[in-house]
DNA sequence: CAGGTTGTGAAAAACCTGTGAACGGCCGTA
DNA sequence: TACGGCCGTTCACAGGTTTTTCACAACCTG
């Protein structure tokens, strides 16, 4: 499958080692990729705005909040490849990296042909259409609520909600998803960063807490639906009368029409 | 009965060094995939045949045509992620191989670990992909019914059936196959994810559950014919009106025989 | 018509999720 | 150091839902 050149292809960059960008970005040049340099790590929103294609990062600008900001990343950027190009690293910190959404792990020294390379078959096949992506730009908003992404907090119909560090992770994960069912292990892998152990109901009961939390603060809708057997899926839904028939309504199907032709049905 | 299938992920090794294969599938099996280990590269229309996940391969399995097996392996795997584990390799190698399709290439010595972070890393962007994919390209419509694959959700004329997941998977490849009939065994083997006890009937069972809830969701549509002696078939037919009016009024079946061309289409 | 196949309904078994509560780690404060 | 609050984890149980199993009726095919 050979490229649509009408859609060009960008890539962020985000590390300070001047060397290793110069010479990367001449590569990403004859490989005809456009190419934004940052020094520092802006905010996620700020990067997803600018809709590349893929990111290339050096984990050692996240600062601090390291897993938290790697995380973030992977989530608001969805179709977005993340490729992380450290200094140094151990198995452990990669695994944990890809675990939460890294598509790709790549360790210095590293030839910058081979970042391209990787770049590239982790954007292979992306074609996202422009149009839904317009969106994430401002404030999000979905039903009564209101994501502050960068300040950790949601609103409820302008209060905020007090959540704890993970049920906002949660929460934000599911939001995000734009109405996809998602199977506890992937919330569980994005959210926690590693495997989910068989057995382990923590997305449960962290389903439980956020819906107690939203319950109070924006009463009349809901937000979180399970999936039985699957997982659980964000839709703000405000929940009125209707929907409540629509909930007894389906197991009414016994019905009448089925009456074909069985007189021997006796008992 | 051992019911220890919950996650149908399954990934193919191909791979000799029995010492890596044996630290890798220990570490496959915590992680809860299916595995499946082979000592040699067999023709991959047989390794699609598995329907794995993802594929672990090393390359020096490849024997002479090591590039155009990649390629192919590439093309016909189709959402079947490509993972290359090699003894050493050059940058130039790996280059051309991830242009060519592989999604991550790894270098041993390598920790078993971060094999299966890597695995699942490239499988998890190739369901984020897929499911992309299904959402611009709109959803899959067969007669009156509509699929939403990332809502684990069958709409009928509009309305959602309300199918259990098994129901919905069963569904969902019986449709996707085509108006070919599928001996139960396939069904069985692909939707329950091993092999069909004799005398298992929980596929005809099934069968009835879907056939009801379609039924009443979409009366005048038949969607799952049998095939006496061998199994199922999907293929959308709308019911021409004597037959569903002779259910209701014996009598009128002369009358109405007229009415096959329109078939309750609309509405 | 015989013999295996499939449709049907219902009951039993297995499985999942919601829920409340207890436990232990962590941290800031007294 | 002790204390208390906050958080995340784990457990057990209740209440539902789903899947499996069974027995029998209806059906197809040769």
């Amino acid at each position: 499958m050979s490229r649509t050149d009408k859609s060009p292809r960008k890539v962020v960059v985000v590390d300070d080692d001047s060397g290793f960008v110069t010479v990367l970005c001449k590569r990403l040049e004859q490989a005809e990729w456009q190419h934004v340099v940052l020094r520092s790590m802006p905010p996620a929103e700020e990067i997803a705005a600018m809709r590349p294609a893929a990111i290339v990062v050096n984990p050692s600008l996240l600062g601090a909040g390291y897993w938290e900001l790697l995380q973030t990343l992977g989530e608001s950027l969805g179709s977005v490849g993340l490729v992380v190009c450290s200094e140094q690293s151990t198995v452990a910190q990669r695994v944990r990296g890809l675990r939460m959404g890294v598509d790709d792990w790549i360790g210095k020294p590293c030839h910058p042909e081979e970042v391209v390379a990787r770049v590239e078959a982790v954007t292979r096949r992306h074609r996202r259409v422009e149009a839904d992506a317009a969106a994430d730009a401002g404030p999000l908003t979905m039903g009564e609520l209101e994501f502050r992404i960068d300040r950790y907090e949601v609103l409820a119909a302008g209060r905020p909600v007090d959540l704890t560090k993970r049920e906002y992770e949660l929460l934000l994960l599911l939001a995000r998803s734009d109405g996809r069912v998602l199977p506890r292990e992937d919330i569980y892998q994005r959210v926690w960063g590693y495997a989910m152990a068989r057995g382990d109901r923590s997305v449960d009961v962290f389903v439980r807490k956020v819906r107690h939390k939203l319950e109070a603060a924006s009463p009349g809708w809901q937000y979180v639906h399970t999936h039985f057997g699957i997982g659980y899926r964000f839709d703000p839904e405000p929940n009125d009368a209707s929907a409540t028939l629509s909930l007894v309504a389906p197991a009414a199907v016994e019905d009448s029409a089925v009456d074909t032709a069985a007189p021997l049905v006796a008992q």
